[in-house]
DNA sequence: TTGTACGCGTTATCAA
DNA sequence: TTGATAACGCGTACAA
């Protein structure tokens, strides 16, 4: 059933390759960097002038500044980052730390940061911190220690320690991903709780008697949205505790599934679920397809953040758009507002969210 | 059909926190770092062993280490990166180059790479070149500058003056994704030809006579998997070039199912497709559901990278697996490897692929 | 507009 | 085993 293959690598190639590593290794000793005193001397001024013209062109004569550029371009001078760092008192670094790199709403996440750092003369700087608060503050620690020019964190649930060390960091903080009264600094993202409101009155409102949840990775934003959709059962007399499946396992299309069968073991009456993300909304409707049950006819579904495949989908299936990427840009950007000077325009921003109702949830013909 | 949601914001509250915020900032002021100095002094010692006693505990006695600790301890010490760096003329970094963190092949390499670095003294910075080589040069630059002790980049299809820049650099390279019988200097991957190759046998073997293939993003790796892909299908007198399609887009599930759309207004009767990646796999599923084909009887699909999902689909999918946390694991090793001098055990290191078969490729049954 | 003196916090070298 | 001294490459403060 299985077809396993692996290329060989020939003993012989090994030795000859590390031959010509040696090689290498002697050519790489003539690793000259010129300094700015080089760049200095070849245009005929100052270490300090060269400097300048490098970080404030508008304070340096244009003539000067044209030989300068010669002479940068012709040694080819690349500024030494560790010690401008260690003059100036403060890195370029921008430290951003999320709680996973592989769950695709933090990747969406990071490139919208990248997207706008990019043209920055701005490093940025990941942290992973597995979800764990402790993780999150060594990382913290770590970060603090390069003298970031901003930092980045998830969340709004830091450890106290964290937010102190926030609090008193010498630099611009932006919290991503939530709304919150009381932000350590800046603050950017929407409500996971008013998010799950919507969807679930979605759902009642298609007409679906007996909606239930499917929810997995129980972080604090996870709680929140189940906490929202509790509140809406609860108003419109729907809430059963039986039909809310929790997991702290990591989220997968296959849990997605389990959880399904889970619920209706439990709850078989279930006409509609809300799962807390897209991958359990996947993995139920293909545990839905394998025991026949209709979607969406016996059975509405709607995921959580409206990952590309959910249009795709056969049903197509209804989601909470969020704007992931959004939320990297907006951050980037208030950060960078804050450290030119002119201050942000906002402290918080709220990018909000849709509920895109598909196939999945059209109980009623339309 | 759609609700849409935000938070306000009142003003009163940016107000409120803004005049925090000053508050704060004078905080922030009294942001003293204890250096090497101070902890020397407070343990009545030179700079220089406190120095020792951190990068070479064993060259000092045991009494001193033990005072130095309780310095550090007391005092908060944290060592500065950048005057490290400046002074040592290397610094901790390990620089990564990836063409995509959204695509999660890439996120998993990446999260392998973490995991093995997390416990190290190293840091990790990432590049995204966005699949341009031209990027990937300039990155390149920016990393060099910041002294790294490795260097990880993807593929093997570099500019010459990146080529030549990995070449002459004061530090181990590590290529990854694929293999070659011509590294830089250290190369762990898998042979992308080959896996399109077993793959595409595989669909034969099963019965399949009309094979075609969809692709997208065609980078160097799916190049090279059309390759191989073409290579068994004309061996086999099943090779028919209108069965190729293919789009320098960005692989996703809709585009899978508009491929598959594509590939059957142009060539009806083909019977089996072999997908350069799982998205398009899973759109292409949803095409044929759409249009009522039968998977695996009328239509057999193969994807490629094994995504968790890929079991969990109903008709479960085929797929080639391939180890991309392994890749990072390992070539994150190899380079701690060769930097702890001891020297990697191989240069090269081949992680292989798997075609794992399920039902969505079960022509015959059993 | 340009330059001088000095310090940033650490490590390498050599000597004790 | 420990310490003194001199870099490391650049930015700040001030002066010219």
């Amino acid at each position: 059933m299985f077809a396993q293959t692996f290329c060989q690598v020939s003993i012989s190639r090994i030795c000859c390759v590390h031959k010509e590593w040696k090689a290498n290794l002697l050519k790489k000793i003539d690793n000259y960097r010129p300094t700015l005193a080089d760049v200095a001397a070849e245009a005929d001024v100052s270490a300090m002038t060269v400097s300048r013209a490098l970080r404030e062109p508008g304070r340096v004569s244009e003539e000067t500044r044209n030989r300068i550029n010669a002479a940068i371009e012709k040694l080819g001078y690349v500024p030494d980052p560790a010690a401008r760092t260690l003059a100036a008192k403060r890195s370029d670094i921008i430290g951003v730390i999320v709680p996973s790199v592989t769950n695709s709403v933090f990747s969406d996440v990071m490139n919208g940061i990248y997207s706008v750092a990019e043209n920055t003369p701005y490093q940025i700087q990941f942290g992973n911190s597995h979800y764990s608060p402790i993780e999150e503050e060594r990382l913290l620690r770590t970060f603090l220690g390069q003298k970031p020019v901003g930092l980045i964190v998830s969340g709004i649930d830091q450890t106290p320690t964290s937010k102190a060390l926030l609090e008193k960091a010498p630099c611009r903080v932006v919290q991503i991903m939530e709304t919150a009264p009381d932000p350590i600094d800046m603050i950017v993202g929407f409500s996971h709780r008013d998010s799950a409101v919507a969807a679930t009155r979605h759902l009642l409102d298609q007409g679906y008697k007996k909606p239930g949840m499917l929810a997995a990775r129980m972080d604090p934003r996870a709680q929140r949205r189940v906490e929202g959709f509790r509140q809406v059962a609860t108003e419109r007399g729907r809430w059963n505790e039986e039909a809310v499946v929790m997991t702290p396992a990591r989220s997968s299309v296959t849990l997605g599934g389990h959880l399904m069968a889970d619920l209706l073991s439990k709850v078989p009456e279930t006409d509609a679920i809300l799962c807390n993300n897209d991958d359990l909304a996947l993995g139920a409707l293909f545990e839905c397809q394998r025991r026949g049950i209709k979607v969406p006819e016996d059975m509405g579904i709607c995921g959580f953040n409206d990952l590309e495949m959910m249009a795709a989908a056969y049903p197509s299936l209804t989601s909470v758009r969020t704007f992931r990427s959004e939320i990297g840009k907006q951050a980037t950007h208030m950060l960078l507002a804050a450290l030119s000077g002119e201050g942000p325009a906002e402290m918080m921003h709220d990018v909000g969210f849709e509920v895109i109702a598909r196939q999945s949830t059209q109980r009623r013909p339309g």
